[in-house]
DNA sequence: TTTCTATAGTTCTATATAGAAGCATATAAG
DNA sequence: CTTATATGCTTCTATATAGAACTATAGAAA
């Protein structure tokens, strides 16, 4: 309820350095996903600052994806949903046109040596045993993209605990609730390859046919990796679109 | 210097109707790539506005890659650049590595009945005549990326005149100065396919290998369509990165 | 139960004002 | 000729204030 000081650099304006404060209490915990900011009054009381000060703030954060607000009903951390992904490219849709998340099956679950390049990106030393996963999407029983995926044993090990027949055909809620671990955003990387055997029998199509190839790194609020993976899947099913200016 | 009336639906906000009115100044060509926007002051004497209100218009042109304002000197109509084209993320660069734009040669140039989906595309009539290339990009006299290049032929009559020879490396100038015609945004969609006997010919690849092919559609401040483009570039040399959240 | 109404909270819009900070140009000083 | 200084412009930050518009809830009325 009192007046707290402003932390942080003297030198930045007022509103960046609210702003870098609530982006702090959604990396540290204090407000997760879905939680109610408090209200520009509220703000501008606690920290003593004018309410338009305090609305530059809040707008920055919702420029950034972290925050949305809505007229009357007050403003709220945004929950990360991974439609922008290359991912929603893939023409994932049943014959009647309805759209659906794809089946995930889990093909394999083991315990491995991490590869070099993989713990490089995961931020894990060389050499550090790790969960690593293949995993196969299909609309109607038909593969659309095949993955192989890497795990940090230190933060996902509960999760070699559960039946992969119990994990449902998204990971990430499963991440959340058996680890604890968020999700809050990823990098992605595309391009495409000719079809390996092995890729060409997973996805069940001709070896050496075009298929495009998704790296994604997983990373929590605080930007620690989290997950490494590698999506392969049909170029022909694959479609991007976008707009630029 | 007088007072002007605010135009405009006088249900939506003040700040949105200002915005329109100066989008607007853009698309109709009143306000040119490059030019000086009116300042904050003189916006708001113009129209009897708040500052405040003037800068929450310019801010959101701003937001839209419209403007751009630079501290001190003023706020301007940016330039297209086509950075964020997913042409950007084919290696195109020399050995030495500094980035250049790649050659662009023009193998062919005639006068053609429009098929009719490229018809539908730019808002033509079906049947009509228009202008069809055939254009190779090369980095060092290698073929990176081959296109194949659809004009109206009503507006573009003008760059028939002209000799191939004499078309530079990149076209979107010389449609500019010779025909008159600006190009503010595009839509682009991907996808990979695997190189048919001609494809392979220009990108001196396997056939069959994969490449990746992108569309765009070209179009004025107006959003009328311009140019369609289909390049097909070597999948190997592509590489596309992004960030979500 | 259902429907209306008042109320207190929220975000959103708009105004007015003041000064800081950055830029470009003209002018003065060396 | 070169360098400093002053000036007038620009955008940027911050405050204070007022009311509109929207939402949820509680309580009254039908």
């Amino acid at each position: 309820m009192n007046a707290q000081p402003l932390s942080g650099d003297q030198r930045l304006p007022i509103y960046q350095r609210l702003a870098d404060i609530l982006r702090r209490d959604v990396t540290e915990g204090r407000l997760r996903p879905g939680d109610r900011v408090p209200s520009d009054n509220e703000l501008s009381h606690a920290y003593e600052l004018s309410p338009g000060t305090v609305r530059k703030a809040l707008d920055l954060l919702v420029q950034e994806d972290l925050f949305e607000r809505f007229h009357g009903r007050g403003t709220f951390v945004r929950r990360p949903s991974f439609d922008a992904s290359l991912f929603r490219f893939f023409r994932f849709r049943t014959p009647d046109g309805t759209k659906s998340v794809p089946e995930g099956r889990i093909l394999r679950r083991t315990r491995e040596k991490v590869p070099s390049y993989i713990a490089r990106q995961l931020k894990i030393p060389e050499g550090d045993a790790a969960i690593s996963m293949s995993r196969l999407r299909l609309i109607d029983d038909v593969p659309i993209v095949a993955e192989e995926i890497w795990l940090p044993l230190q933060r996902f090990e509960a999760f070699l605990d559960i039946l992969t027949e119990d994990v449902g055909n998204l990971l990430y809620p499963v991440y959340d609730e058996v680890c604890g671990q968020l999700i809050a955003k990823a990098e992605e990387s595309l391009t495409a390859e000719a079809a390996s055997a092995e890729t060409a029998r997973l996805l069940r199509i001709e070896t050496g046919s075009p298929v495009m190839m998704i790296d994604r790194l997983a990373k929590g609020y605080d930007g620690t990796p989290m997950e490494w993976r590698r999506s392969r899947g049909r170029a022909d099913l694959f479609h991007y679109h976008t707009e630029i200016r």
